[in-house]
RNA sequence: CUGCGAUUAUAAUUCCCC
């Protein structure tokens, strides 16, 4: 029993649930931690919530992980309502349940409730507290975030990169800086958000040097120096970058693509997406970026189509927004309105 | 009797928000 919920495991880890059912349909012996298992690979992947729902409801028993996940479906899918009653209903004073709750809140910008949930946990965990940090970073409280920050002295890595994020984002440069200067460790969370503050600060050369001076040259500080180079009209070196990179992935290409898309010749950005699509399958951003490139309506109503038609990706405000950005600058105004009719 | 042992919540790079 333990070796085959190993097994699902590691497909569920590779975004397989189709083929962790089977493993799981396979299993002679099944106890609660290999419907967990399931129902993790359910949870996390893009299961319609029904299916998670159905699933969590089929369990012999459920123990706390198996509501928890059932609370973090519902937190995925922005079913706050659903989340709220469920959370209620349960009654257990289980520091994740109440961590997926109050986190769930802050993302919808309910500050208030998220607090009063942190502030009532029996014991502050660095879970529970890293996670209260990024509710008041993205909801940009920072003399808060600072303020629980320094409250609590069992920082770890996590805790110092939610700080980071809440003044990079707030564009505090130098307050990011010594932030960053700080933390004890670094890793390429780390590593990559300094790049990136680094690059929007026009620091082109000090993104570099950062990236020369770490030790592991992951793919994420490759995907982030390339972006640094587009941000600063060094399309060039970006692009040079990209081709000399170990490996690329689908962020890589986004990026050097979303460089491409803002030069004058489109024509580049065009022939890079076709060749992209020969390793890689593009997502909306691939297609946000392209149909930022286009100039001309024919070239941007053939990939608008192409994306529902090949690529079974459902066009969202940004890929409208461009479209009626080309239909508009060629001035076919009745166009542009009709297909806003259609959104 | 004790310890260990598969499953749950938090941070990053591309688009959007700012």
């Amino acid at each position: 029993v333990i070796s085959s919920t190993a097994m699902l495991n590691s497909h569920c880890r590779d975004g397989d649930s189709k083929r962790a059912k089977e493993i799981f349909d396979a299993m002679e012996v099944r106890n609660l931690v290999s419907w967990n298992s399931l129902l993790s690979a359910f949870a996390h992947r893009d299961r319609e919530l029904w299916s998670v729902k159905s699933l969590f409801d089929q369990m012999p028993e459920r123990d706390s992980l198996s509501w928890n996940l059932m609370l973090g479906a519902l937190s995925r899918h922005g079913d706050l309502n659903e989340l709220k009653h469920l959370y209620c209903s349960r009654q257990e004073d289980d520091a994740v349940a109440s961590t997926i709750m109050f986190f769930a809140y802050a993302q919808t910008g309910h500050i208030i409730e998220a607090l009063e949930i942190f502030s009532g946990l029996r014991e502050i965990n660095v879970i529970s507290f890293n996670a209260m940090l990024g509710a008041y970073a993205q909801n940009y409280y920072l003399e808060e975030c600072k303020y629980l920050f320094d409250s609590f002295e069992k920082h770890d890595i996590v805790s110092w990169t939610s700080l980071l994020t809440a003044y990079a984002q707030s564009g505090h440069f130098d307050q990011s800086k010594s932030i960053f200067v700080s933390m004890p460790e670094w890793n390429m969370f780390s590593y990559s958000l300094m790049i990136k503050v680094l690059a929007q600060n026009r620091k082109l050369e000090e993104a570099r040097n950062l990236f020369d001076q770490s030790l592991e040259k992951s793919i994420v500080l490759w995907n982030a120096l390339i972006s640094a180079h587009c941000q600063n009209g060094q399309i060039l070196l970006a692009r040079k970058l990209f081709d000399s990179m170990p490996e690329r992935d689908l962020i890589s290409w986004n990026a050097i693509l979303a460089g491409l898309s803002q030069t004058s010749n489109p024509q580049h950005a065009f022939d890079l997406f076709h060749e992209m699509i020969f390793t890689e399958t593009p997502d909306e951003t691939s297609f946000a970026n392209i149909l930022a490139a286009c100039g001309s309506v024919t070239t941007a109503r053939s990939f608008f189509h192409s994306m529902l038609s090949d690529f079974n990706i459902e066009s969202t405000k940004i890929h409208f927004s461009a479209m009626i950005n080309v239909l508009c600058q060629a001035r076919y105004f009745s166009h542009a309105r009709e297909l806003m009719e259609t959104m």
